[in-house]
Formats: structure tokens, sequence, C-alpha cells
RNA sequence: GCCGCGGUAGUAUAGCCCGGCCUAGUAUGCGGGCCUGUCGAGCCCGUGACCCGGGUUCAAAUCCCGGCCGCGGCGCCA
């Protein structure tokens, strides 16, 4: 056929009672009156109903020939019809089917019977036909253009690190090993050393890219192979960067809620509005709340995933930023306070979630140089980077953002692997 | 990696504690039949399952041991 579509779901309506038009999509359901038989047939924007009556014998026939989640194309006309839901229908005068569907499907697409998460991965491409998977995904990517824009609108230029890179960029976390024409070569954990460089010619630069970690990480928020979206900037600190960040959230947020109210009720997720400025609580505040409250806690330690749950009943917010975390505890590369205890950094946090975080940079050669010798790291192995701090670099700060984990606020998914088409984890590796 | 819970038709579940009445129930899907307005359509008939191995017992879906797999919590992870 020519044409496989003149309108979508979303264009129909009884207002356009007469007009002849070709639908497509997937087979969503099928009710067999007997006389009267209805095809619910679904595309990207919703589910439209075909009317066949008893006397189209052809259409019959195709009708008992179709499979849920077969494709067809439809010709026919709308009917303006009360009984119809949405107040119309579409009277087929012939039907053409793209691909029958293997009947039984191996999880239900209609949203009937529930399936297991495992379960769900493993069909992942039926499971992301369904109302959820659908309303998830419009909503990330609602998110990333609101992101886009923002910082587009804060004069950030988009770019592009490499991701196949020559040695850790900041040790500790565990790296995926590649075969690069007999050289040792590992996927990039983070873009950081890179972006810093790129910040160094261009000023303000973001990227929105994956990023591989081979840790153990077996949670619900992790994942092996995830989505960074990350910033750079120039001539500031770590307070400026929270204010692009605050701001770029609440962009996000007042997005999904005006463009994808209906995604988010069919989610049934509440999604707060973002009220600036967020929060700021010193790291050393949170564990003073926190020990005061009974929590076994002291300076210097890491705020585990229970403590950020006890911390934001605690300060009864849902976000907030958790700011001058102890020096000890950040990368070489962020910038310590005077007092040589603490530094100028950041966690951007929901509820217990952390999605951000980000720092002041170290704009100093020596200072550099010192602080990878204090880790117990090698400046040259660190050469590429540290060379271009001789000609010029700008004090600058930044930040990284797990666009999953921002996808679980914006939703409320349960699982950052619900807000990745097909997630790579320690046990998955297919589809 | 540790702790907890679990694994029953394509999918989701009941049954397990207290072994026999399980010829394993239900929903959905699938096959067939009836019905001219369904909208989670309805009604009737049919179809299809106890993770693997070992043990206890007259008898195991059910109890015990081992394994594999999954989920949750924690850990690991700037």
């Amino acid at each position: 056929m020519s044409r496989y579509r003149t309108h979508l779901s979303s264009e129909l309506g009884p207002h356009l009672d007469g007009t002849k038009v070709i639908v497509a999509g997937w087979i969503h359901a099928k009710r067999d009156l007997g006389g009267k038989k209805f095809l619910l047939l679904r595309d990207k924007d919703g589910v439209m109903q075909i009317v066949i009556d008893r006397e189209q014998k052809d259409l019959a026939e195709a009708f008992y020939t179709l499979s849920l989640e077969s494709t067809i194309s439809v010709v026919g006309r709308v009917r303006a019809d009360s009984r119809a839901p949405g107040g119309f229908e579409v009277v087929p005068s012939s039907i053409v089917i793209h691909s029958l569907a293997k009947a039984p499907l191996p999880i239900d697409v209609s949203g009937k019977v529930p399936a297991d998460i495992d379960t769900r991965f493993r069909e992942r491409v039926l499971d992301l036909r369904r109302d959820e998977g659908r309303a998830t995904f419009k909503i990330l990517s609602i998110a990333l253009r609101a992101i886009r824009e923002e910082l587009y609108n804060m004069g950030f230029i988009e770019i592009f690190t490499p991701k196949i890179v020559a040695a850790a960029t900041e040790g500790g976390a565990a790296l995926f090993p590649v075969a690069y024409f007999g050289r040792e070569a590992y996927l990039a954990q983070s873009p950081q050393l890179y972006k810093e460089l790129l910040a160094g010619a261009f000023e303000r630069v973001f990227e929105i890219a994956p990023a591989w970690r081979a840790e153990e990480s077996d949670t619900p928020y992790h994942l092996s192979e995830f989505i960074s979206v990350d910033i750079e900037m120039a001539f500031t600190n770590y307070e400026g960067v929270m204010n692009v960040l605050e701001r770029v959230v609440a962009r996000v947020v007042k997005d999904v809620r005006e463009l994808a109210g209906r995604e988010l009720k069919l989610l049934n997720h509440e999604l707060q509005e973002v009220k600036l400025p967020i929060k700021r609580i010193k790291y050393s505040d949170a564990v003073r709340v926190l020990a005061e409250s009974g929590e076994k806690i002291e300076l210097g330690e890491d705020l585990s995933t229970p403590h950020l749950k006890k911390l934001s009943e605690l300060i009864e917010e849902d976000v907030y930023f958790i700011v001058d975390w102890p020096d000890k505890a950040r990368p070489f590369y962020t910038m310590p306070k005077e007092d040589g205890v603490f530094s100028e950094s950041f966690d951007f946090v929901w509820n217990y979630l952390e999605i951000a975080s980000g720092s002041t940079r170290v704009h100093r050669k020596e200072l550099l140089v010192k602080r990878l010798e204090e880790r117990g790291l090698n400046p040259e192995n660190f050469s590429f980077f540290l060379k271009w701090f001789d000609y010029g670099m700008p004090p600058h700060a930044g930040w990284g953002m797990g666009l999953a984990r921002l996808g679980v606020m914006l939703t409320g998914a349960k699982n950052v692997r619900e807000l990745t088409a097909f997630p790579r984890d320690k046990k998955r590796l297919v589809p």
C-alpha cells in the first residue's frame, strides 16, 4: 500500500464525521458480539475503535484472522457515534494486515494481567507498548527536551566526550575493559576530565551520554550502563552550578506537569512543583540532625540510603541539596574548602535518592598534582588532563546527573530500569 | 558479596504452615460455540503448570538437604 496512515488516533474525533481516513496501529483488543465486531486499534497516542458489521464478510474474516498485537492499516470513514468511546469510531472499507502477531503473547499488553519485573524485561518490547511504558518514556523525553532548552537558554553548548578512554578518570569505580588495537582501554565511567577541558575552551558545556561502571551494585538505582547528564561551567563555583541545576530541575518538573498530566495520572504519580530556591543543608548539619535523632553516624561517614530516608523525613523536604561534603570522600578534582576538611561539593537528593552531584573543581595544577598523590594516584597517568592546566584553565564547576534517577523522581517508578529501554546490569545483557 | 522472601499453565495467582479429600482451583490468554453497541463485554465448552537433583514417607506441589534462578533490603559504588 502506498500510504500507511493519514491520521493518528489523537487527530480523530466526532468533528471528522464522514471523513475518509487511513489509520494504523496494533490490535489492542477484539470484541466479538456476533453481529457487531469491535477492533480496538492502538497507535502511539491512544486507542480507537473500528466497527465491523456481520454483513461485511471480508472484514469479518480479517477480524477472525487478526491476533492481539498484529499491525494493520484500516481504510475507512470516521463516524460520530455517542455509543463509541470518544464519541467516534472508524467504519472500515478495507483492512491491510502488515504483520500477524504470534499467539499467545508472552505478556499481556492491554494491562489486564500484570507481569513480574523480570518477565517484563525479558519481553521488553511488548512491555514498552503498555500504557505505563509509553507514558514513562514520553515523560523522560519531555525532561530531556526541557534540560536541553534550559541549558541552551543559559548559554551552554552541547558537546561529546570520548567514550573509550585510556585510564580510570577517578579511580574508585570499576571499569569495563575494551580491546583497543592491542592497547589497554576502557569504557568511560564519566565524562568528567574531558568536560572540564572543554569548559576550558567553551566556558559552558553539557553532555547527555552513556557512562559505564562495572560495579557489584545490585539495587533498583544502579545500572552498568546509564545516561549521565553532565555540565561544566567556567568562571563560577559550586553555588553557581547549583543554581543552574535547580533551574533545570524546576523547568523539567514544570514541563512534565504541563505536558504530561495524562501520563502522570496514568502512572498514579503526584509530581510536586519545585519551588526555588531548593533547600541547602550542610553535610555536617545533616549528620548532626541524624545523630540527634538517634541514628548511628559519625562525621566523615558517607550517608547511606537509610540515612537519607531518615534525613528527608527529619527536614521535611522532598528535594534538597546536601552541601560541603568531607573532602576525603570526594575525588581529586574537587575543590577543598579553606578549612581543609570539607569541600565545595554537593549532592542533589530527591527523598532518599541521589540524583545529581557536583562541585567546584580545582583549576590550579599544583593542587591537582598534590591531591592525586594524596590519593595514591600517579599524576603521570593524568598528563593528558593536567597539561592543559598550564595554559589558562579558568575556575570552574559542574555536576553530573543520572537521567534515569531523575526519571524516577518524575514518574514515581520504583526502579531506574523502568526509565531504561534495555537496561544493562549484572544480570541483564539481553535484550 | 551478605540477609530475607520466593520459584505452580504463555502471563498473574490459590493451594504449602498442618503431606492423602489435588483427577492442582481462579483470572487472563489461546481454540470452539452463542449473542447487533461492546468499552476490563457477557455466557457455555475445551486447552495448558507444581524450577532441577537428592532425601524422608505407605504417600510429597506441600516436609528436609543441595543447586540454579528471581525479587526486596543492605553492602559495594565520587
